[in-house]
DNA sequence: ACATTGACCTGAGAGC
DNA sequence: TGCTCTCAGGTCAATG
């Protein structure tokens, strides 16, 4: 589910109350989310610190701690912020708890415990050890997304949901945009004319900024997105007939 | 190089 | 009410 956009909107929420403000202690509720990380070295690493600016890469976030290592956080399905102001207890499934020295409190919340923390030496090492291909948003252009869609034998929504090619792109987005584009996420990518690629770009901008613009709620999203009419049995936002589900 | 499947996890909701 | 079953959908590894 935090694909891109959502991603995005994380930054945004940690970016206006998480920042700037000294982390007195970790808690940490999972270690799963933490992986093979030492639950020790990881509180050590950030008591006494704070939060500074953030960057989003993909469905990865990468947060300055002040200290010499960076955090990265990546939210799996279910992953997501809260802020909880003194005295508020967390609720729902929280994973680890950055407590600040003012009684605030940022929660990563992780149902699923798929998601992961990570202590980041270099973020961009980080990034070229996962394999990560450009962020869809900001680091491809149309050139650059010609070439990469034209080189693909696999799927266009397989092309577009593959991290190693481009960065951000989860089944829900990827959905989204081959419906707004008109082609059929079977199609192969190669196949697609120089036109339709063209076309599937200003899309894929279009979708992912749209998306971030109404804050990835479902509501504000304009009239003719699928997003809120995935569920089988509701209609089509652009011809009415009715959704019906396929497996790709 | 790509598709497919199952594993990882957990809990909300459906159905009985 | 309470149980079990299905589903959610990001990533990785194994297999074809």
């Amino acid at each position: 589910m935090p694909e891109l956009p959502d991603v995005e909107i994380f930054k945004r929420y940690l970016d206006s109350y998480g920042l700037d403000k000294t982390i007195k202690e970790v808690e940490i509720r999972s270690e799963k989310v933490l992986m093979d990380l030492q639950p020790e070295e990881f509180k050590s690493a950030l008591a006494g610190n704070k939060f500074g600016s953030s960057q989003r890469h993909g469905k990865h976030l990468f947060v300055d701690t002040s200290g010499e290592k960076w955090l990265g956080f990546h939210f799996g399905m279910t992953g997501f912020f809260e802020y909880l102001s003194p005295g508020e207890g967390p609720e729902g499934h929280p994973r680890v708890l950055f407590h600040y020295d003012d009684e605030s409190c940022m929660v990563y919340d992780c149902q699923r415990k798929l998601g992961e923390i990570n202590l980041v030496e270099d973020k961009d090492n980080f990034i070229a050890r996962k394999n990560l291909g450009p962020d869809a948003l900001k680091e491809v252009d149309r050139d650059k997304f010609e070439v990469i869609i034209s080189n693909s034998r696999a799927m266009a929504k397989s092309t577009l949901m593959n991290q190693e090619k481009i960065a951000g792109i989860g089944n829900i987005y990827s959905d989204e945009i081959l419906f707004q584009a008109g082609i059929n996420p079977r199609a192969k990518a190669s196949n697609l004319s120089q036109a339709r690629i063209e076309d599937l770009y200003h899309k894929m901008n279009y979708v992912l900024s749209e998306a971030i613009a109404c804050e990835v709620e479902t509501e504000r999203m304009p009239p003719n997105f699928l997003l809120p009419h995935r569920t089988p049995g509701t209609s089509c936002p652009q011809c009415g007939v009715n959704i019906e589900r396929v497996k790709v």
